[in-house]
DNA sequence: TCTGGGGTCCTAGGACCC
DNA sequence: TCTGGGGTCCTAGGACCC
């Protein structure tokens, strides 16, 4: 591609702002997403208030809650709004562009290659300005048609357009001129890179390398140890090199390989404070029936389970087992979820967290009538929940579960 | 910075087959 | 009976992203 015509929007303070729309008074003040003040748990979406505070997304809300102000206020966050609000500002820039896939829950690429013509203006100097003040219309429709800031990068490649929408934030829209990409990244630290993460920006320091300039300058031999597989790729992007292809929908939008195979995977897994063998065991069968209602649901079956131990020291392990047949009942996922605990669980110490995931995913053929009871006592669970929500049925193991938890504030 | 919960992808070792 | 070397699959672990 040429010309700049790869746009990625991103809805800034996501969160955050979708909260504000649900409770005003929210608005102007310092707001942390994630949980309550001194709650568990890390933050989701912190407001440019807080931030100057050094308050950042992923950072534990202990720790958010020592660094914010006393005015701060903390709000667990809504998914149902969260989703809706998404799919509302897919709805908008898709009256922009023919080509939109959404990256994330706040994240949007779009192709705007030959809609040159069709949004032509008298006094625009060229046709990247034609791009880029359409682009401002649109982040503008969504800020005036959903309340919700939006910030845009527009560039020749995807992972450039990606740090060109983090540098306009906020509620700013920034076009690359072709050509330009090396010299804009350049004096950007490493880690404003996707595909850097906290880990490779060490070892690059550790080098000497702490701009995009300088890593593109590295011999290959400095960081192939870094970055594996990904050397070749990082080293272009960082010249501002990579694909024009809006790319792939989100796992969850993505349909399944020729093989009857399905891509993704289904997870849950939780962390609790304090817990003995018997929360361990309640919690695992809460997981099953989790994973094993979303995995019917979607109506696939699972070739692979694997469960993940957290012990207190963070000490994290896993044991996963090939599942055949493959299965989406709950008691199934729970005789093997409890096998591979016993395994993982070899050291005596308080266990942090416990999760599972559902694997080698393939559409359910058998999907049509319920030949398993199995199957059959999982869909009438299903069906139940589906009117009474998701308490009102449970294993056997998780009842004791929730009666205990019963007498807890 | 003492770390959620959902994902994707790469790596490395071992088993197994020919 | 000990020996290739290649290919493929499985499992565990780790880095990264939002």
């Amino acid at each position: 591609m040429q010309a700049p015509r790869l746009c990625c929007l991103d809805l800034d303070t996501f969160f955050v702002s979708v909260e504000r729309l649900l409770d005003p008074s929210l608005v102007g003040r310092p707001v942390v997403v994630g949980g309550r003040r001194w709650g568990g748990g890390v933050v989701t979406s912190a407001s440019y208030e807080v931030r100057a505070f050094g308050v950042r997304a992923g950072m534990s809300i202990r720790e958010a809650s020592e660094r914010a102000p006393a005015e701060t206020a903390f709000v667990a966050g809504n998914h149902e709004a969260h989703s809706d609000y998404s799919a509302r500002a897919r709805a908008i820039v898709e009256r922009f562009s023919p080509l939109v896939v959404a990256a994330s829950i706040d994240e949007h690429y779009l192709d705007f290659r030959g809609c040159e013509r069709l949004y032509y203006r008298a006094g625009d100097a060229d046709d990247d300005a034609t791009i880029e003040r359409t682009v401002r219309e649109m982040t503008g429709a969504v800020a005036r048609e959903l309340g919700l800031p939006a910030s845009a990068g527009i560039a020749t490649s995807k992972p450039m357009a990606k740090v060109a929408s983090g540098l306009a934030k906020p509620q700013g829209v920034l076009l690359v001129r072709a050509g330009t990409e090396a010299a804009v990244l350049a004096p950007l630290p490493v880690r404003k890179l996707p595909g850097i993460g906290p880990v490779s920006e060490t070892r690059l320091h550790a080098l000497g390398i702490t701009t995009l300039g300088q890593l593109v300058d590295a011999p290959d031999a400095q960081l192939r140890p870094i970055l594996g597989a990904y050397t070749a790729g990082i080293r272009l992007a960082a010249r501002g090199i990579g694909s024009d292809e809006v790319g792939r929908e989100r796992p969850a939008f993505r349909e399944h390989d020729p093989h009857g195979g399905v891509s993704g995977t289904i997870s849950n897994e939780r962390t609790f404070a304090e817990t003995g063998p018997t929360t361990a065991l309640e919690v695992l069968s809460g997981l099953c029936e989790r994973v094993g209602s979303r995995a019917r649901r979607r109506g696939v079956l699972a070739g692979q389970l694997t469960l993940k131990l957290r012990y207190t020291d963070f000490d994290t392990l896993s044991r996963g087992r090939a599942i055949a047949p493959p299965t989406s009942v709950d008691v199934e996922l729970h005789r093997i979820a409890l096998d591979l605990y016993r395994e993982a669980r070899t050291r005596d110490l308080p266990i942090r967290l416990l999760g599972l995931q559902l694997a080698k995913l393939r559409l359910d053929s058998a999907q049509l009538p319920l030949f398993d009871s199995g199957e059959k006592r999982s869909a009438a669970v299903d069906k139940v929940r589906d009117r009474f929500g998701y308490h009102a049925v449970h294993l056997a193991t998780t009842l004791g579960g929730s009666r205990r938890r019963k007498n807890r504030p």
